[in-house]
DNA sequence: ATGAAAGCGCTAACAG
DNA sequence: CTGTTAGCGCTTTCAT
């Protein structure tokens, strides 16, 4: 009756479906009780060193590996931290999610990340990701919620932490920032230092959908600095585009062969610095003799380009993130903090004093 | 006692460890059975449309979100994808982790990423994570096991796909792949049918830690088409460098202003096309004129430089592999299988056909 | 220091 | 169709 099939033991592959040794398992063949073996894989202290290297010989004689689930649902926590992350090929933002891996593979935190490509995705996931049942935390990069959702991510009662947000209804949440208002000024008052005064700018387009901030602010850290310097805007300078090589390449090259043109170009993002480099050389200008170039985030690739550019930590910043997030789990109650990291000025090869050319 | 704090039932902090409803609070306020909540949420064919519908009112009245945790404990499967992949900020493998995200959105499992940097984090996680206690499956991104893990690889009896991984001892698993040998032998085809006869190459360096491959198969094809064109080997005009932009470009300049130099050099990786680029330009050389330059891979910023390069479909192995491998984990006595997809050839504008210029 | 037993929240037979 | 009842594998009091 109980063994049907007594007489073909090894019928039924054994082998593609091989049960795995459960705590059990090592507890009976060890002589001791289940809970006696969780409390060595757990390092409890109240196990008895002779015991402790009972368990553990079993546990490797029986290749034993604690299920991950079952011990999760029994701590009552997930031990996984949400990444929501717009466009996540972007060199910055990659950057940030090295910082994320990095401080999280040293835990027992897993990442679970989410790509976002379109304000569809972004609703979706901001609806649905923080839930205490299914992450213990969440990290979000440079992707503003809406004001609408704060309620909701708030009431959520889930540990937030925003990289790389700046909008004022984000206070109640932890974050972690850096200054583009003062990096578009930094940027900007280089240029003039060193002798510019017809400096264009080239930055993304206003943008409905994301309610992304950075190039806005450091097109206003460049107004500033403009403004301090007595130097009266030209709208001529100043152009919008898609966040994209070839939409600054294009504008870059109008502006270059303009009649009065600028003789140096701040770009809101090295991305976009790279289409106004290749511009000057299809318009015939070397740089930096002929037109000074500044970039902005340095991404690696900036570097090797040789370009003058306002260094964001992007690293840091997710690595920093990490470590708000994993302190705010620990103690819910903790005030938010706002952690801001301050900007470097990158001086390399794309810059240099305006060189007057024989007319 | 039992209720020893009756009379400060709101004493410690309610709101900031607010218990969540669970499947039975559901079920009492419904007035159904857990079982039957369990199978509205799971879509079970076997309730009535009133019940369902009383059911899923109650949800969102107390805004009811399953135990993630629960679920996956109870029915046995981790739902989660582990990843492995090495230098997960290098544009062909953000590439390819892109269309396994893109894939992978539309399914129950979560991605977990492990990305790796050396030898070490190699060895901890092909060692740790192929459990069936912790994921239902991995995917393995250009990174070759050792030889001699392959066996603990296939007893853990998880399925494993690799993409981007030629080592024969891989065979008894699923896989996904490109013909570097033919796209090398396509590359290098191209430039003599151009006319060129010193075609250089700058490939990675034999690779010890990691083996490997791409960059030495891509290598083969070079070497075999330049044989069928009956063009014997110039040792100068072939490099083995760091994978590596600074490290392509020094190698090609000194190649470039070598007596004898070559007129086309094809490089194993777009990132070190660019390294050649630039050297062209360092060497005072126009491309494609006096230097026609051909890359591997296609990534994003190929097409913007005009790169003509031997393109891999990343995104869709990263894609395709996702498939491969829920298809085995739903059936995990299938034979393995290779699918390999196709390069194709990007002509742009760092070619053309060698011009004589005034000696 | 260790064992026994209850329970984490959900699913899946099994009855009815 | 729905309710009841065992688990899933681990942790954690509570006794001893």
């Amino acid at each position: 009756m109980e063994k049907k099939y007594k007489m073909k033991p090894v019928a039924m592959k054994p082998v593609s479906t091989p049960t795995h040794p459960t705590i059990r398992d090592v507890a009976r063949k060890a002589g001791v009780s289940p809970g006696t073996v969780s409390r060595v894989l757990n390092n409890s202290p109240l196990v008895t060193p002779l015991t402790r290297s009972k368990v553990l010989e079993i546990v490797k004689e029986l290749d034993y590996h604690p299920n991950l689930m079952a011990h999760r649902l029994s701590i009552g926590k997930t031990l996984r931290i949400g990444a929501i992350v717009p466009f996540f090929h972007r060199p910055a933002e990659i950057e940030r999610l090295r910082g994320v891996v990095s401080a999280l593979s040293v835990t027992t935190y897993d990442l679970v990340i989410h790509n976002v490509e379109t304000p569809d995705q972004r609703d979706i996931y901001f609806t649905q990701i923080p839930h205490r049942e299914r992450v213990d935390g969440v990290i979000v990069i440079s992707l503003p919620p809406k004001e609408e959702d704060i309620a909701r991510l708030s009431s959520a009662g889930i540990p937030i932490i925003f990289i790389d947000v700046h909008q004022p209804w984000i206070q109640p949440f932890d974050r972690v920032t850096s200054n583009d208002f003062s990096g578009g000024r930094l940027a900007t008052r280089y240029l003039i230092s060193l002798g510019h005064e017809k400096i264009g700018f080239i930055g993304d387009l206003p943008d409905e959908s994301f309610l992304f901030t950075s190039s806005h602010d450091r097109y206003l850290g460049y107004r500033k600095a403009l403004d301090e310097a007595g130097i009266s805007l030209n709208d001529t300078f100043i152009a919008h585009e898609k966040h994209d090589r070839y939409a600054a390449h294009k504008i870059a090259e109008r502006m270059l062969t303009m009649e009065d043109r600028p003789t140096a170009i701040f770009a809101a993002s090295d991305t976009q610095a790279m289409g106004v480099i290749a511009a000057a050389r299809t318009a015939g200008l070397f740089v930096p003799d002929n037109l000074s170039i500044v970039g902005y985030d340095d991404i690696e690739i900036a570097e090797y380009l040789g370009l003058t550019t306002v260094r964001q930590p992007l690293f840091d910043s997710g690595r920093i993130g990490v470590e708000l997030l994993l302190e705010r789990i620990n103690n819910p109650d903790r005030e938010p903090v706002e952690y801001t990291l301050q900007n470097e000025f990158m001086i390399r090869t794309t810059t240099s004093s305006p060189k007057h050319l024989p007319q």
